[in-house]
DNA sequence: CTGCATCCGCAACGATACTG
DNA sequence: CAGTATCGTTGCGGATGCAG
């Protein structure tokens, strides 16, 4: 159901289909969003690099990732054009404090996978 | 590609493919278990109010996402056999806990929705 | 009436091969 | 090296139907 038509009645909750922060909720929500921006954490990465950190991710995922996370002015592409070519990409300020509350995310899930009854 | 087979060697990775954190995060992070959980946290609801909260939810995914946070501990399930029928969902422990850092999440997000260059 | 299982169309995902 | 193209598969999302 795409209700991006619908006005937001409160431009601050998360729990309207038309609120702008269902679809910022939806961007940061997600695993590939999540480990990249944690990865690109500790310093610009180019892109075989990041595809090195997020194991098992494909190329046409992270490129889909980093493109929208781009799009949302969360990352920032720089390209060099020198043989080979290098790309490296990097958070912007709001990519930065975004990352806060996954990195959040992140370390709970690292310190209490022990206490989900399907992991030892 | 799934590795589920693979032994994880730190059991504490979020970037490892073969890590039970990856399939912990890949549970949170993400708009309906996020958005559940949130709702939960005010307390016990039936299926009917959880559905009227998170705005744009199909049934078959609510129960979808309901069923898996249960199956992992997160949710509990309580069934009432009166007429009408009256199923309660709540979190537990586990999941109370879960929810704090998903609570940064969702408020950093209503908080700097703002900021992001294709929303006011 | 509430909760949920089934079926199906379609979009998103994922792996591989290939191009600038 | 950094992606794109292609294709098979998976999963979402809506409609329908059924049980309590």
């Amino acid at each position: 159901m795409h209700i991006e038509s619908t006005v937001c009645e409160d431009p601050k909750d998360v729990y309207s289909a038309a609120c702008p922060c269902r679809n910022m909720l939806d961007l940061l929500a997600n695993k590939w969003s999540a480990l990249a921006l944690g990865a690109l954490e500790e310093g610009p990465q180019r892109f075989g690099a990041l595809r090195a950190r997020l194991q098992g991710v494909s190329p046409k995922m992270l490129t889909q990732t980093l493109r929208r996370l781009e799009d949302h002015g969360l990352v920032h592409r720089d390209v060099y054009p020198e043989v080979p070519l290098r790309v490296e990409y990097s958070l912007t300020p709001l990519g930065r404090d975004a990352n806060v509350p996954l990195a959040h995310l992140r370390t709970w899930v690292e310190r209490n996978i022990a206490r989900f009854p399907d992991q030892g």
